[in-house]
DNA sequence: AAATTATTTTGTAATATTGCAATATACAAA
DNA sequence: TTTGTATATTGCAATATTACAAAATAATTT
């Protein structure tokens, strides 16, 4: 066999995981992190950036957009890409849990 | 070519990458999860919880150890699991970016 | 020491991801 | 309507991940 059985998962624990996969490679780090640095956010700028030809940061781009972690708006001919807030909220939910866990200092073991 | 330039990033981008790849299956959320819901972390009862071989979950136990987000220690013949604050910390480092840039209200186009 | 129990490692098949050339689309300008 | 500019899609090769059977390791009990 091989691959992924995600449907034995919850929804839940698939879509958390998937916005994480969203995160998990350096160009869409380099991506986000160069949405957080500029107000213009125009997609040749980002392109330009990256190591990366125009035809694979594209994917990059329609993978984040995706799952809601960045949006894009058409202005003229360019588009403009920035940070959807809406995606990061989700995860920080994930991330509330943590750390409650971790001040309740219920970590007794290891 | 194919498959993953990560040398063309910064070794920062990369490890950030790192850590959400650890986190980008459903089984791996599952077992952060189950960890946070219970004190006993014994490895077999972690099995136990999921839908798939020993064997698999092994491999996905390793692979959150060694970026950090868990760890394990030895219990006469059975090995207690349990969060490791430290990777998640190294995340929050990243949240914490995002969330100034959130509060701040610099996004502007979109 | 042999048997038992708990976990890891190895090998391998199935599937998914990454990256790019080539092509397509969409709009603006000439 | 042709040309140019910006971005998206398609198709495919290279590589990575996922899953598990089988075998290996390690500590415990008998």
């Amino acid at each position: 066999m091989g691959a992924s059985k995600s449907e034995s998962f919850s929804i839940e624990h698939n879509q958390t995981a998937q916005l994480f996969k969203a995160l998990s490679h350096p160009a869409k780090i380099a991506i986000i992190e160069f949405l957080l640095s500029t107000d213009s956010c125009i997609c040749g700028d980002i392109v330009n950036q990256l190591p990366l030809s125009q035809p694979t940061v594209s994917q990059h781009l329609k993978e984040l957009k995706n799952v809601g972690l960045i949006k894009g708006s058409i202005e003229g001919t360019a588009i403009c890409y920035c940070i959807d807030e809406i995606g990061f909220e989700k995860i920080s939910e994930f991330f509330i849990q943590i750390n409650n866990h971790i001040d309740q200092n219920k970590i007794k073991c290891c």
